[in-house]
DNA sequence: TGGTTATTTGGTCGCATGGCCAAGGACGTG
DNA sequence: CACGTCCTTGGCCATGCGACCAAATAACCA
């Protein structure tokens, strides 16, 4: 049975229930970015939900549902937060910044669903993992949009790998998760932009910059052949 | 009987134990690599070590040893590869980019144990964790003196906070586990010198960047202060 | 109000787990 | 040949798991 019947009017009763779900939820991300999928239990959910584990069965059938649910409530959070973000936003390098900032923000909050969509994928059958990857490559694929509309502009070095950048980026923006706190000196959006910076405009100083970069760059790509380190 | 049954390949006894270790810690690897620590099993681990469940327990009394020696091992071959590959080199900005380099050519080969100390960490105990962590730290710190000596030169910006910029290389480079496939098109070298040079020079194009760069640097750290979001 | 459906309750079930161990080799040494 | 040590064997056990459900209850409708 499924509460697909649930949507009947506009009836106060679906409020409660959509208040159970989100409990559910809510409870099992921050159980899950704790301790991880396999070492947390329905019961542990059901308890920090404040309800039975009956209850929670009765909405979720197994406790591989509850992960999927939570992640593709991720990607949803995480394509909905960045899209409203930059709605006002024209100038398509300035897309890129707030777009990061903002996705490091929903990563920093509250909101568990993003660290955990991102650090326990391992957790996902091979079958529901499937369905996961075409959500997120959503994700993706809308971030290589912005990129591409930056590069665009004509600003971006014209030899760049945009998956790579994207992949150099996430990594970057992503990997804060794991060494954030919420009392650090440093906000999310302070942090979020100065790694923009770095994105942006690199590490070295202006002078120790060659004045036509593409050899050096090149030369660099050259030893990079897997001949040997 | 048997006169030389074992007499093999001339493998004596004290090797065999240092193997069955190895084989142990391998097998885990892989298997904590794959699945995570929580949802391997010591059956599993036994089995895949080719050995059942007793001679596991002979070595090690449970299954969070398994796990800190695996991350103990980690933590001493990082440092260990990476000393080992900047030990001849002199240039302080070429050590940082050989370092990493060597850094994620660890993380992409059959050794599964640095993967598992950056991507299991929520698997351990707190008590285990605080040893760990200052396995851990003794890696950072050395790096930390790489990055310092790379900005002493002063081909860096000057206003360079070292940590954030540890943590974002760090990120970029340690998310490559996550999507890297030893049958894709780039070589873990090639990917290293690429973020190299990403970190190193920007993804900006030179014509893009402002003359004095500092101004519009201090503008997006003002813009990121937390009055606003 | 009474009938119907949505939700919760408080357990039970079969099973796999991590930890453990007594008995028995294998093997170099006396 | 007997000895003592190192290591493996194969299975045992209490625990806690995910999944499940029949019955009780709450919320809504006509």
């Amino acid at each position: 049975m499924a509460k697909d019947v649930v949507g009947r009017a506009g009836a106060p009763p679906p409020q409660a229930s959509e208040d159970a779900d989100e409990r559910i939820l809510k409870a099992a991300g921050k159980l899950f970015r704790e301790k991880g999928f396999a070492a947390t239990t329905v019961r542990e959910i059901a308890a920090a939900a404040s309800m039975l584990p009956g209850s929670l069965h009765y909405r979720y059938a197994s406790k591989d549902d509850v992960l999927i649910a939570l992640m593709k409530r991720a990607v949803l959070r995480a394509m909905g937060a960045v899209e409203l973000a930059i709605a006002t936003v024209t100038d398509p390098v300035e897309r890129v910044r707030v777009g990061l900032r903002t996705h490091l923000e929903l990563l920093c909050s509250g909101d568990d669903s993003l660290y955990v969509l991102l650090f326990d994928w391992r957790s996902l059958e091979p079958s529901a993992r499937a369905g996961l990857e075409r959500e997120r490559g959503r994700y993706e694929t809308f971030w290589d949009g912005l990129l591409l509309g930056a590069h665009a502009t004509g600003q971006g070095r014209p030899v760049l790998d945009l998956e790579l950048v994207r992949h150099f980026g996430f990594g970057a923006i992503n990997w804060v998760a794991t060494w954030y706190r919420p009392d650090g000196e440093r906000t999310p959006a302070q942090i979020a932009d100065t790694f923009f910076s770095y994105l942006a405009f690199g590490l070295l100083h202006e002078s120790a910059r060659p004045a036509d970069l593409d050899p050096h760059f090149a030369a660099l790509m050259a030893a990079a052949t897997p001949s040997r380190s």
